[in-house]
DNA sequence: AAAGCGAAGGTCAGATATGGTCAGAAAAGG
DNA sequence: CCTTTTCTGACCATATCTGACCTTCGCTTT
C-alpha cells in the first residue's frame, strides 16, 4: 500500500467519523503526521477526493488558512450543474466551452463520450457560420447539456 | 479560525443584534478587545464588508472619532448604482470606464460577465471611430447599465 | 483667528503563515 | 524495458498581521 492510500485512508475514515460527512485539516499538519512533504497531500486530494468521485474540496491559503474536504451527494451535483448551466453567459470562447464541459463531465452529468460529442457538435456548427460563433456556441452547449441532463433525469425514474 | 475571522464574526453579531443593522463602534477599542494593532481591524473591515457583501462603511478621524458600519439592502444598492450613473460625465477614458464597471459590480448590479460583455461592447464600438471615442463611450456605457438594470427589474417583478 | 496639541482613524510596505503548481525523479506494475 | 503512478522540492500565490508614518478633527492656547 503506498503512502497515498495509506493517507486516503485516513482521510476517509476522518470523514465517515466527521457529523456532517465534512472535514477541515490542515495541510502542513498532516503532511507531518505522514512524514512527507506537504504537496503530496493534493496529489492524494486530485487523485481521490475529486468531485467526479463525490468529493468537494475547498481551500484557503494564508495565516490560518485550511483545507476542507466534504461528501457531496448525487443530488448536490446535479444542482451545482445546474447553476453552472446558468454561468454560461450569452457568448463564449471554444477554449472556454471546453472548460464548462470538463466541469460537466466532473460534475458527473456528462460521460467522457458524451463531452466528446458535444465538443463535436459546437465544433461543427460554429464551423458553419461566419459570424455569431460565440454567441451560437453559448446556445448550442447550454441546449446540449440541458438536453442530457433531462434525459439522464427520465432514465432514473 | 484566524483572527480576522473572530472579528468578522464579532462585528456580525454586534450589528445583527442591533436595531437598525447598523452599529458605530471605536477601532482603539475594538483592537484593544482584540488584542492587536488598530490596522487589523481596518483589514477586517477591507476585505469582509465591503459594498459587494452589503456593509457601508463610513468613519470619521479626530476626537470622539468613529467606525459606522450599516448593512444595505439590495434596494439601497440599486439606487445608489442609479446615482452612480449620473455620475458618468459626457466624456470618459477607458479606464474610468472600467472603475465605473467595477463599482457597478460591486454594487451588485452587473455579474463578471456582463462586464466583460460590456468592456468589448465599448472597445469594439469606440475601435470603429477616429475622434470622440470618449463622448461615445460615456453614452454607450450610460446606456448599457441602464438596459440591464431595466432587465434586471423587470426579472424580478 | 492662528498655531499648537492630542486623539482619533487611514495607508502601506513588509513579515509571516498557509496552501498551490509543476517538472522531474523514483518506484511500481506489466 | 516501457508506462503509469507516486513522491519530492523548488518556486509561486494569497491571506493575515504588524508597525511606522500620515491625515483629520476638536479643543486649547496665544
Amino acid at each position: 500500500m503506498s503512502l497515498a492510500d495509506l493517507i486516503e485512508k485516513y482521510i476517509k475514515q476522518q470523514i465517515h467519523r466527521s457529523e456532517n460527512q465534512a472535514i477541515a485539516l490542515s495541510r502542513a499538519e498532516l503532511a507531518e503526521l505522514f512524514s512527507c512533504v506537504p504537496s503530496q497531500i493534493n496529489y492524494v486530494l486530485a487523485t481521490r477526493f475529486t468531485l467526479e468521485r463525490g468529493y468537494l474540496i475547498e481551500s484557503r491559503r494564508g495565516g490560518g488558512g485550511y483545507i476542507r474536504i466534504a461528501r457531496v451527494t448525487k443530488a448536490d451535483r446535479l444542482s451545482m450543474a445546474e447553476r453552472l448551466v446558468l454561468e454560461i453567459g450569452g457568448q463564449i470562447s471554444e477554449s472556454e466551452a471546453d472548460q464548462f464541459l470538463a466541469s460537466f463531465h466532473e460534475l458527473g452529468v456528462l460521460t467522457r463520450q458524451q463531452v466528446r460529442v458535444i465538443r463535436a457538435i459546437l465544433q461543427r456548427e460554429t464551423a458553419q457560420i461566419a459570424q455569431g460563433k460565440a454567441t451560437l456556441r453559448a446556445s448550442l452547449l447550454r441546449s446540449l447539456v440541458m438536453l442530457v441532463m433531462q434525459c439522464a433525469k427520465e432514465n432514473e425514474v
